[in-house]
DNA sequence: TATGAGGTCTATAGTGACTATAGGGTCAAG
DNA sequence: CTTGACCCTATAGTCACTATAGACCTCATA
């Protein structure tokens, strides 16, 4: 309950679950404040930096660059503006999620049928796989050069 | 028919939709052999360049790493042996993406989940994205520091 | 023959989000 | 006083490119 408690930055990794040189990257690419040092040149940190670290490791963990993540911090001090900037980042990172989604489904999709097509077990020469790859899709028509 | 073309990198590129700075990049990896040069240094490709470079390019589409990619490619050329090793290859690589398509499904249901409390209408200082991102999955004891 | 456009060359640095390494300094316990 | 755990900075490496600068080559046209 008091707002007294000082952390070392090992102890703010150990409760993040973030580690040290990302905390400290964090704070090179402003991601975090810079703290007040202790006269050996420690790092300190506060109750505000412990909340700060979570709400980013958070946001990572959702999938957030940390370019959105600037983004939301920035709206997220100014409490008297309409909150719809959140929901369009928030929105827009969904939608990004979802087309990787269909993008990787489509991909496993067509390395199945490769796949399957090859049991493994006949010689190189012969791999169903490796033949899929090579010639599938491939567009000849070249003008060869003068 | 006749084994004579010659390309500039320009025209690889075209024909393969590969980037001139990717095949020259791709060069420096060792992903394709290096060419012969022109009298004024100008690479020349033949058929066979044009035909490694869609099989690199199919694969990359396809999401294998440039290391994975290797991988086939060295397998490739030894003919007489099994295939088993393109197969593994070929299955871990679904396994991943089957793993990534996994993450991003709970990623995108949490996310949702979290939008759909928050119409977009209020201010800041009420966003429910925002209270979801700062309060979920805190946990806060931590022993201060000295 | 000169000019200009567009293709090509090398080398270097930047991207995102870290991670790794080297070479030190600080601090508390034994 | 030494050991070992922790902390510091600065730099370079990761992946798979992409971008930039500045020079060189080739070819068609004037």
């Amino acid at each position: 309950m008091n707002a007294d408690e000082r952390f070392s930055i090992g102890e703010l990794s150990k409760s993040t679950g973030v580690k040290v040189v990302t905390i400290r990257y964090y704070e090179h690419v402003k991601l975090m404040p810079a703290p007040p040092r202790t006269s050996g040149n420690y790092r300190v940190y506060r109750r505000e930096h412990l909340h700060r670290l979570q709400f980013v490791r958070r946001c990572r963990d959702l999938g957030f660059t940390l370019d959105q993540l600037r983004g939301l911090l920035r709206l997220s001090v100014q409490s008297r503006r309409r909150c719809s900037g959140i929901d369009r980042i928030t929105e827009n990172h969904l939608r990004e999620i979802e087309g990787k989604i269909a993008d990787l489904r489509r991909l496993a999709a067509q390395l199945r049928r490769i796949k399957n097509r090859c049991p493994g077990k006949g010689r190189i020469a012969d791999c169903r796989i490796l033949a899929a790859l090579d010639l599938s899709e491939r567009k000849i028509p070249v003008r060869p050069l003068g």
